[in-house]
DNA sequence: ATTTCTGCAAAAATTTTGCACCTTG
DNA sequence: CAAGGTGCAAAATTTTTGCAGAAAT
């Protein structure tokens, strides 16, 4: 029933009428059978890289992140950069965000959220908006697909850029 | 004049009730002021490259219409083959479209659409839906951000792999 | 004739990987 | 100790660029 909102609050966990923004992704692939439980130790670097995803709102670049780890780890290497990454990101707790660049940009921020990507300096905006549930259905009737996530990005001039464009 | 018309073409029929989606994105970066006509010669590469790109639904990679094209253009180059991609995206008859992997894909469908990717074998279909142009509005009043083009990606397992999977 | 485009090759930029040693549990 | 992680460096990928000659208008 992809009806409009009911009166009281509709975010919860229960029976969502949004669809769900993309969380994490399932790891790709798939797993086959050996599925061995896989300890993890537990690293500064880790913890570090995470934290840092956390507290910004730039989607930086592995790049980014290796330099801005640097000051505190004087002989960290790339290579460790991109393989906490992944952890991270198999571990559903970061997120990729390909850009039109071309290099990934990776996203701490857990809560499920939307994009808008300025056209002109390229920045990118958490949304905290939800897309409607009826989509889903949508395809699901149309195209037979089942889609459990979702990622929007909108595009348009920032107001920053607004302002200095014309 | 002062009808908002970002830089780009964002070419508009009339007063669509759904959001766009994103058909051709403004080149990126700032267009600054000397906007030269820059003439545009005729060339068969570029020509059999969107012909190729517009005969297919599998967002082709650039390393992919390299190949497909080798063999009517024996010596044919990458750099021309990424060289004239920019172009094709800067004239709009052509998307970009950032992937999971890091690499880029290409995309000569016309239409305004979104996508569907799927989890397992990562394909990318093509969907003719449109978001409802609620969601800008909901965008402006909440954000004070003006979009004008919107891309969704949808997740879940396609078809295939859906039935192959359990 | 002049501007644009191509092929080729070298260079950049980004990401992955092998390996020896260090850490965590 | 054993499994897992790090740093380092080399390699692999993907994309960009400088140039001289070829093509288009």
């Amino acid at each position: 029933m992809p009806g409009a909102n009911p009166p009281g609050n509709v975010r919860r966990v229960s029976s969502p009428r949004t669809l769900q923004a993309a969380p994490s992704a399932p790891s790709a692939e798939r797993a086959p059978a050996a599925e061995r439980p896989r300890r993890r130790n537990r690293t500064v670097q880790r913890e570090r890289l995470l934290e840092m995803l956390r507290s910004t709102d730039t989607h930086p670049t592995a790049a980014n992140l290796f330099e801005g780890l640097r000051g505190e780890f004087p002989r960290l290497s790339r290579g460790t950069v991109y393989r906490n990454l992944e952890v991270l990101v198999c571990e559903g707790v970061v997120e990729q965000v390909p850009s039109r660049s071309g290099v990934m940009r990776y996203d701490g921020n857990p809560r499920p959220h939307h994009h808008f990507v300025c056209d002109a300096c390229g920045d990118i905006r958490d949304l905290d908006i939800q897309l409607p549930q009826a989509l889903a259905t949508r395809l699901q009737r149309r195209y037979k697909l089942r889609a459990d996530r979702v990622r929007a990005d909108f595009f348009g001039l920032c107001e920053a850029c607004r302002g200095r464009d014309s």
